[in-house]
DNA sequence: CGCATTTTAGTAACAATGTCACAGAAGAAT
DNA sequence: ATTCTTCTGTGACATTGTTACTAAAATGCG
């Protein structure tokens, strides 16, 4: 890796030189195959991990063995819940998974105690991912408690849309996204088909009038 | 305040003498009157708050003026969210209401970044209370994605319960704890009293078998 | 006090979402 | 081609949310 994958992260780029180093150094990289569980259901990294490649896919699973996804880490983000875990020796019931072959750095738990003693600006860093996360569920709370479902479909659609215009996706995997049943996504995503707004075949959604379901998505937000 | 006003707090006991007298030096007590908002819309305290008295409820508002209840912050516990506000500057959904007078510990910002920076104790602490609200999301998503609305009701009624075996609030109010309506909340309790597990009056919640309750609470769970 | 006002609770009809129990269709495997 | 598995469609019904009211209980005030 050359050495300055550090500007990649937006709140790192500013760091001392010397700090630079020093992870750079003391840090390697780690990769994930897609679909690997990176953490969750007992298994825990034991170091911080920040994303280089890929994408990983936060999400809750229920007793009941139903799914709702959290959020998702993207490359330039850290991945806080390993953090969490790496400080606080708890355990979560939420799990974080690859959806692709995955590259992160990986920062031993010494180096990163060391960081956050000596730099102020990896420490903002830190409490900067931690928060954002914690935006990140507050939405998805007043989402799942709040809103329509045929407002959170259009708006998931559009978050999940390829550059061919469309979603390589079951509806039982629409259904874990939102924490919702199968049969739901279906019925919605027939009207959806009714009104011509998108198009589908076994596996995959195509959107046919994106404009419509922008329409729908932003509708009283 | 007595100096070992810190032995209250779970993670802080252990800390160096010199630590604890320096919180001890640096910090002084604010106090909050019942109902007063201590963080959100705009506002955030620029100080760490360490609660010594009293409650604070933290809950979303949704625009339509809806609202859930996320966690409570209780004695002996800090109150993350504005410490997030502290060193992201980044503003929330969310706010922190005073459920009854609050008394609590407020150190500023600098000392708050020298004990990070100084004690590897104090970081656990305030990580931990980082995860331990996270875990609480969680918790409140999988309830409201996947439980149904009279275990989790029963469940509101056991966590809520004072010393007299009453709840005292209004149907409102106990919908805004559980996300829902006013109007299916006073169908669910109407079909409780049926059943002789509570007794309802104007304000007021009387639970009469709390060992029903208490098996419906844990259905499944 | 009596009366108006505000707050809280009850009700019924209907819409949206979740659950259950299937059937059929599309791919995959043999 | 036939079987098997996975994905999707469907209808009936249960639960939860919404709307539009009414009624009852507390509050305040002349």
């Amino acid at each position: 890796m050359s050495p300055n994958w550090i500007e990649q992260f937006q709140g790192l780029a500013s760091l001392d030189a010397s700090i630079k180093s020093l992870m750079t150094q003391k840090s390697n990289i780690i990769s994930y195959a897609k679909n690997s569980v990176i953490f969750g259901s007992g298994k825990a990294p034991d170091h911080f991990l920040l994303l280089l490649e890929g994408t990983v896919r936060v999400q809750q699973l229920s007793e009941a063995g139903r799914e709702i996804v959290l959020y998702r880490v993207h490359a330039g983000q850290s991945c806080v819940l390993t953090t969490a875990c790496l400080l606080a020796y708890e355990d979560y019931a939420a799990e974080g998974i690859a959806e692709s072959e995955v590259k992160a750095m990986a920062l031993p738990r010494v180096v990163f105690n060391q960081l956050i003693a000596q730099s102020d600006e990896f420490r903002r860093f830190v409490f900067s991912a931690y928060s954002r996360r914690m935006t990140d569920l507050f939405a998805v709370i007043e989402d799942i408690a709040f809103q329509r479902m045929d407002i959170r479909l259009a708006q998931k659609l559009l978050e999940l849309v390829d550059e061919d215009a469309q979603i390589k996706s079951t509806h039982q995997k629409m259904a874990a996204e939102l924490g919702s049943a199968r049969e739901v996504i279906s019925r919605l995503l027939q009207e959806f088909q009714r009104r011509n707004w998108i198009a589908q075949s076994r596996g995959t959604i195509k959107l046919l009038n994106r404009g419509e379901i922008k329409k729908l998505a932003t509708t009283n937000s």
